[in-house]
DNA sequence: GCCGTTATGTGATTTTGTCACTGCAGAGCC
DNA sequence: GGCTCTGCAGTGACAAAATCACATAACGGC
């Protein structure tokens, strides 16, 4: 609850007119787990600004495989909606949310006054591109030049905090996050498990060495 | 020539006498072709707009292998400059003209400004951001999915206007245009031309029938 | 317990990526 | 003409990954 105040506050502060004008046409939705937030194709509408939760941008082949591009969480917008938003064109992937989440919607109208009327608000939006445009760089490296097993080995260690605990994720769910096949994703878990380093269950993966898996990921740069 | 006037007048038009006086802090420079116009892990200080001429934007492998991200050209700018001027993070990447390149030199706090003055200039600024988005997510999706055959055949036929003629290149340069590897190129290739689709020479392939070219890549889609 | 759904396991095959070379063409030089 | 250097291209062997086509296994209702 908090945190949309806060926003708000630092965006639209309470002393400034025109701020508070363009403030009150800013509303806050819920929205539900695996909600889709837009498809591709979609026309954009309004700017999004995730409070709480998070919301996952992925890419979808003919073939049914996915790839996930990046994630929007607390604090966040998605630059596909900004970007959208001004040059009008249509969104090239979708948006769908990880966990119920709340979010703020702007108007394209107020988005576009705003802009020019505060530098913070300006600051935020463009904060925000650049942080994703590097997401995106990064995973198209990972996925022309990285190894699975690595890129596997340090997702799991990223997801459990670097400290042995349990993932939970389907084997398809990890496969979309490395942009991989499922079967390659079954198997080299397997190998990990062989090796001691996690134990397989069903819909959840137990890290029991994280500091082995790091080392996976270090061989291989 | 004309094409710097224009775009100077678009944005800073002699009427506006803020304007004007922020024209006069943009400057215009000519770069060789080859040239390197940021490294990664360079900071940003001016935003770069491109008159003529053409820029890469590439990733780079520990392994030193290379996939282009996508090119800046004719009226366009570079989007990694945009976002980290403002969020001052460093380049994610790297920028190399491709032929000799003009371009509009604009210093950060005169883009700051113009940014909050003139909606003309947002609205330019950000549909950069949506175009390379765009190109980025179609990046990933065709390093994840695609088939190398099929994308070579349509960067071939994409090169030569989809009609008979020759495209200069190694397979070197080929294969950082696919985010693959310079062997499997050559191999590719080999097969496009024992099935008389093309013909290879050193530095170059002539494309002979661009239509089948065009039918591999559909029949993979 | 039975059934339908979803998650996972596996073998066979093809496509890519990597490594370690060889061969080859052209530029510049004597 | 013959050299050497250098960057480009070809190739075989092998490892990794993707794809296809299934077989199982676990769970959730009922």
């Amino acid at each position: 609850m908090s945190g949309a105040a806060d926003i708000l506050e630092q965006w639209f502060p309470q002393d400034d007119l025109v701020l508070q004008q363009l403030r009150r046409q800013v509303q806050r939705v819920q929205l539900p787990s695996g909600q889709a937030v837009f498809r591709r194709g979609d026309a954009c509408r309004n700017y999004l600004v995730v409070i709480r939760g998070s919301v996952r941008v992925q890419a979808l082949s003919a073939g049914g495989r996915e790839v996930v591009l990046y994630r929007v969480t607390d604090g966040q917008s998605c630059v596909i909606t900004t970007s959208c938003l001004i040059s009008e064109e249509s969104y090239p992937a979708e948006g769908i949310t990880d966990e119920e989440t709340d979010a703020l919607v702007i108007p394209q109208v107020v988005f576009n006054e705003a802009l020019g009327y505060s530098e913070a608000f300006r600051r935020f939006v463009f904060a925000n591109q650049g942080q994703r445009l590097s997401d995106l760089i990064q995973r198209v490296e990972d996925v022309a030049f990285g190894r699975v097993d690595a890129r596997l080995a340090k997702h799991l260690v990223d997801r459990c905090g670097n400290q042995p605990g349990s993932v939970s994720a389907t084997h398809q769910q990890l496969a979309s996050e490395l942009g991989t096949a499922r079967e390659v994703v079954s198997r080299q878990l397997k190998v990990f498990e062989k090796e001691g380093l996690i134990a397989v269950h069903r819909g959840a993966v137990e890290v029991i060495r994280p500091d082995a898996l790091t080392r996976v990921w270090e061989q291989v740069h």
